[in-house]
DNA sequence: GGGATAACTGTAGGATCCTACAGGTTCATT
DNA sequence: AATGAACCTGTAGGATCCTACAGTTATCCC
């Protein structure tokens, strides 16, 4: 029953676990920061990020940066608002694979603000390496990318080495750091509805008026105004409809698996 | 700067491109089908199963299986309505990293319906396996599950030595099988809306009023309304409120990254 | 008993939304 | 020249929402 149709190789393949592990205990930015540099060292790259963007009850998500870059990059990037240009970003935004940073120089060409930004990256010594995007069912988003000083073709086997591995790192990385940032996000992410809360606004995010869920759950429609009311000074938000917007962001409320 | 404090050692690892290259090529079910079968052969487990839940402009999510497990026990699954039970189904739901089977046998000490539902797996040759959550900025969610016939001691060389390549691989799964079923799902999922009809739903979102918005757009307050309108009219809706609930579920509005 | 919390209900007025009617301009494509 | 798509605007009436004021009931914990 041993592979079908596909061929075997040895090779020398690093403890995973070691990772896993390591993430499982981490309690600081710091200890994450650590793990992620050993990460790095053991897949033979120089620089790593990691990047999270985290839906919140106030009007703009939270940011969170984990940076094995140099810092003379990242001021850079800041200043230059790279993140708009930034194709790795874009990448990891829409997808859920990784993406090598060979195959976006076909962006570059045609594109002068790309071909310029990775221009500034080369000279910083980040020239080859990869994106791992990941996603979360709260609407989070996160990236982490590992980079080499090495050209493309010198870098390519080693990125193919790492590839497998660094994705499944970063989904542990990011539960990490989520763990870690708990108590700052809980009270702009952990807002707790009531079970009433969460039945009315449902029933309004699937378009039933007041009157209409106040028949469904056999009260009446004041009281459903009520919880309405209840939940949009929870959000911190002044409409029904940007309760919805940021109920559905944040998980709060979410399409049955039935 | 090579293996900081990890150790190193050798094992056989199969080719994993030769999967990646094969989800690139696929066209149909059966294409998909074929190679997790090769996959699951490859990594020396006897069954697997991947199950995807889409958001749509209707009023359910679009649901999409691709079994390789045994048909008596799927339709014993659906008959008991096991998916409210499943604990990788939970995990799944909630969490981006793999989740063991044995790591899970703690909860069916305490819910009789869990441990009930892992009985009747394993009368159907069910026994570990390792189960592998993905997300995407679209709000779909999708599982991948490897099983085998294996009591877990025996299986756990295996379920670790597969995890990052099954992690990596129901990400390229899934890509794949949103590309196979993008026609299909074209008129449910990929609703166009026009740049001034999004700008209207996104101030929407954020709480503004059609007049604050017709404000900030610089024109008429009915303009907005004739706008809001037509996206209430293209996602098939009753509400602003539903609009909204929509567009973020569907990705067709999100928060800035800048 | 006091305090906190969740759930519930009523009245009322002004703000906002929804819908139906009726019309216009600009621009690219056929 | 005609068609369609996107964008724009107005009036008007009824439906719905939002907010403020003003309560009741039940439960749980100190």
């Amino acid at each position: 029953m041993v592979a079908g149709g596909s061929k075997i190789r040895t090779v020398a393949e690093p403890n995973f676990e070691e990772f896993t592990d390591a993430l499982a205990d981490v309690a600081t930015v710091d200890d994450i920061h650590n793990v992620c540099v050993r990460f790095c060292e053991t897949y033979e790259f120089g620089n790593f990020i990691y990047g999270a963007c985290i839906p919140t009850s106030l009007s703009r998500p939270y940011m969170i940066y984990i940076s094995g870059y140099p810092k003379a990059w990242r001021t850079l990037y800041n200043e230059r608002h790279f993140v708009r240009v930034d194709p790795t970003v874009h990448h990891c935004a829409a997808h859920i694979t990784p993406v090598r940073w060979d195959r976006l120089t076909s962006l570059a060409k045609e594109n002068s603000r790309i071909r310029e930004f990775f221009g500034e990256a080369e000279q910083h010594g980040l020239v080859s390496g990869i994106s791992f995007p990941v996603h979360t069912a709260r609407g989070e988003s996160a990236m982490f990318s590992l980079a080499s000083h090495e050209q493309h073709e010198r870098a390519t086997r080693k990125i193919e080495k790492a590839a497998p591995y660094g994705q499944m790192f970063t989904a542990y990385l990011h539960e990490a750091v989520r763990r870690v940032f708990a108590d700052e996000l809980l009270p702009i992410t952990g807002v707790r509805l009531t079970e009433r809360e969460k039945q009315c606004l449902l029933w309004c995010a699937e378009g039933k008026t007041s009157w209409e869920t106040a028949r469904i759950l056999g009260i009446s429609e004041r009281t459903v105004l009520y919880h309405i009311q209840n939940v949009t000074e929870k959000l911190n938000v002044s409409s029904r409809a940007q309760a919805v917007a940021r109920a559905v962001s944040l998980g709060l409320i979410s399409p049955q698996l039935d």
